[in-house]
Order: structure tokens, then C-alpha cells, then sequence
DNA sequence: ATGGTGGCGGTGCCA
């Protein structure tokens, strides 16, 4: 079971890239970020005309979220609880059905939260807090679960390019990191580092100023693992050659395989 | 040190 998350930059201008990359990688789920379309500008038919089934959250002009899957998908929650007054496109949950096994997965696309010195800022760590308190109540399936996106959030200093840099930034802030962690102790695994000790292994290179030439990038897209998708973790592989192809997306994907 | 890019939507906001 090959598991991927990908924050598009628009599901619109990356239809085509995304089709020619699922057809490379052929991963059984795929977790959307950044669709930036409503309901009915998702393109569903070319999804499924790759042999993928879709489920969506969207938004106009910002945010959105999917799961895409070969398998059959049963959505469980298109927005994450604990805040009534949230509207934003950010979460959905659903469940895999391969028909030998039941997969539960989260697409997240959390705040940036920048500037800090706003209400952004808050409003990204009472997320990480009720993206905390869903987890824990994941646990207790006592299943598979693989919550994946785009957590906005460099664990440590060597998910970055530079620290220097980019210090006053929110995706950095100690805030930030212990609010990760509160979610990572609560008994999930981060795959990527649970298999690559190597520090400055990036999935997201800004469009300005020369970032993706310099490498100057950031790990920010995640997949963390309930404890039994953990046990049969066999693989984490960043796809960094889509984010060099033309008319790419700011991120490109992270995958994990899990064994059967 | 500074300015630099891209997407949406049709102006500034967001990243």
C-alpha cells in the first residue's frame, strides 16, 4: 500500500503534471493539499479517467483539500472538530477500502500562520491543538492510520536551509514545534525520519528568489503513522524531480509504502 | 541587504 501527499498549488494549473506523476509513481491513496477550486471545478472526470476515485473539500480561490484513491473511499469528517467559526477548506478524513484491509487517512493543509505578530499565528496553533486532540481520539481504532499533508510546521533546525534565515518565521517558532510534538508523543511516527537520518531533505522550495536552483527548501510536508501503520513502514521517498519539471508546484510529493 | 515568484480573479490576499 503506497501512500502519497502532494500540495498542488491549485488542482486547475497542475491537472496534468499530477495525472503524468500518478501514472509514474502509481500510489493506491493520494492526500491533496491547496486544490483552490470549488466543488464543482474539482476535476473529478480526469482523476478518474487515471483510475482514481476522488473526495474533496473545496474553497474558492484558497485552500482545499482531497483524497484521491484506486480504492474505495468512505468519508468520515470534511472538517476538523473543535472550532465552529473555522470555514477554511483544510481537513478530510476517510477510510481505504482495498477490500483485505481498512486504511484511515487525513489530508491537512495547516495554517502558515505568518505573519506571527497576527492572528494567524494563534489560529495555526489552535489547529495543531485540535489536529492533537483527532489524533488521539484515532488512536483508539486501534488501526492503520496515516495523517498526512501539508503541516506548514520544520520539526527541527535540519528541515530547513538556513535557520538564520528564516528564525522569525512561524513554520519554526518553538510554539509551532511543541505543538508538533505534542502530536508526534501522543504515539505517531514521522516515516520520512523514521527511515532517513540525513538532515536538509526538503519538500517545499519557494517560487522567489531562486529557492529551488539555491535548494534553499524546507520539510514541511508530512505523513505520520498510528503505531500499526508504523509497524509495517517499508519505505519514504520524496519525489524531488517533480518539483524541477515545468509549471511545477511550490511542494512536491512525499510517499510512504506500508507492507501488506 | 534587497528583491525576488506564483495563483486566484480581476484587487489585493495569501503563501
Amino acid at each position: 500500500m503506497k501512500i502519497a501527499t502532494f500540495n498542488v498549488n491549485s488542482i486547475r494549473r497542475r491537472i496534468g503534471g499530477l495525472i503524468a506523476w500518478l501514472n509514474e509513481a502509481q500510489p493506491d491513496v493520494v492526500l491533496l493539499q491547496e486544490l483552490k477550486c470549488q466543488d464543482e471545478q474539482f476535476p473529478a472526470l480526469d482523476l478518474s479517467g487515471a483510475g482514481y476515485q476522488s473526495a474533496m473539500v473545496g474553497q474558492k480561490a484558497y485552500n482545499g483539500v482531497a483524497v484521491l484513491s484506486k480504492h474505495k473511499i468512505d468519508v468520515v469528517m470534511r472538517a476538523l472538530p473543535g472550532e465552529d467559526a473555522d470555514d477554511h477548506a483544510r481537513y478530510i478524513e476517510a477510510d481505504i477500502d482495498n477490500g483485505k484491509e481498512k486504511l484511515r487517512v487525513a489530508s491537512i493543509y495547516l495554517p502558515n500562520g505568518n505573519p506571527i505578530d497576527t492572528p494567524k499565528f494563534p489560529y495555526k496553533l489552535r489547529f495543531l491543538d485540535r489536529l492533537r486532540a483527532r489524533a488521539q481520539e484515532l488512536l483508539a481504532l486501534d488501526r492503520a492510520v496515516v495523517l498526512g499533508g501539508d503541516y506548514n510546521v520544520a520539526p527541527t533546525d535540519e528541515d530547513v536551509f538556513d535557520i538564520r534565515k528564516v528564525a522569525g518565521d512561524a513554520l519554526v517558532q518553538p510554539q509551532t514545534r511543541l505543538a508538533w510534538r505534542a502530536i508526534v508523543n501522543l504515539g505517531y511516527t514521522d516515516a520520512f525520519r523514521a527511515l532517513h537520518g540525513e538532515p536538509h531533505q526538503y519538500t517545499f522550495w519557494d517560487y522567489q528568489a531562486g529557492a529551488w536552483p539555491r535548494d534553499n527548501g524546507w520539510r514541511i510536508d508530512h505523513l505520520l503513522l498510528s503505531p500499526q501503520a508504523a509497524d509495517r513502514l517499508e519505505q519514504c521517498v520524496i519525489d524531488r524531480d517533480v518539483r524541477g519539471r515545468p509549471e511545477a508546484s511550490d511542494h512536491t510529493p512525499i510517499w510512504c509504502s506500508l507492507k501488506a
